[in-house]
DNA sequence: AGTCAGAGATTACAGGTGTAGTCGTTCGGG
DNA sequence: CCCGAACGACTACACCTGTAATCTCTGACT
């Protein structure tokens, strides 16, 4: 009961940097995009041009025509995004349950003093 | 300072599964490792030959000769793997701070009180 | 001793992904 | 009014992944 009709296929490591400009501000047009990601990951382009189209081909991002050329804007939603791939994890390793990958991130020391204490405190929120 | 010197190239998906057979029990012949997962995924022997074969090229399983067949034995742990795993989910999808992790879990009701009993149980052992 | 079952090795092949070049059109400047 | 810059579309191509068929060898049984 949980399936949602968004057509959304799966999202690629490089499409899913696209998206990050996206999210951070748009829309935005595929200049724009490069001028964000092209430098730190070492793209040009076309590469940028690509990921767009497929973005769009998969349905993840919308595009509104602005003179001759395009805008880009996100469809699918950043929380969308990050809670499919979290649960994606936690099912595929830690048998769908959420505290063992907490175990395992304390385990690993992957936790900071703030993340302990941010945590601490949406627990306690959660039980109110 | 925390690299491995593990040479320990990316695991796919479908190598995952065949680890966790390994994980659960090793060492396995192919054909073991075949019962333990050909059913539920659906695949052939050939297949599992094919992933077992990518596993040893990435050093992530080792052979050991038993007779004329092999017996395999996973050389990368689960611990780290699934730690690895979930470092670059945090990574990548939440600026490497665990806390927005548990944040969304937690929205996202993904959080059993099970869950909930068991994490309040760590931190209660780790603040010690 | 000959053959067959079963083991690993080799080959196959379509689809996804990373990364980019080229093509055709069209807007704006001279 | 023409040309070049810039844009999206199309094409390219190597590598990875999922999935499997086929080949070759060798040990065991008859």
């Amino acid at each position: 009961m949980a399936d949602q009709d968004l057509p959304t296929e799966r999202i690629s490591e490089a499409e899913h940097a696209v998206m990050e400009a996206l999210w951070e501000k748009s829309p935005l047009t595929a200049a724009e995009v490069c001028d964000a990601v092209c430098e730190r990951r070492g793209w040009s382009m076309p590469t940028v041009k690509t990921l767009l189209s497929r973005l769009v081909g998969k349905g993840a991002v919308e595009t509104e025509p602005d003179g001759r050329r395009f805008l880009y804007r996100p469809l699918l939603e950043r929380a969308d995004y990050v809670g499919g791939e979290s649960r994606r994890l936690v099912d595929r390793l830690f048998g769908g349950r959420a505290a063992p990958l907490f175990a395992h991130l304390a385990e690993a020391e992957a936790l900071s003093d703030d993340d302990i204490a941010e945590i601490e405190r949406l627990l306690k929120e959660m039980r109110k």
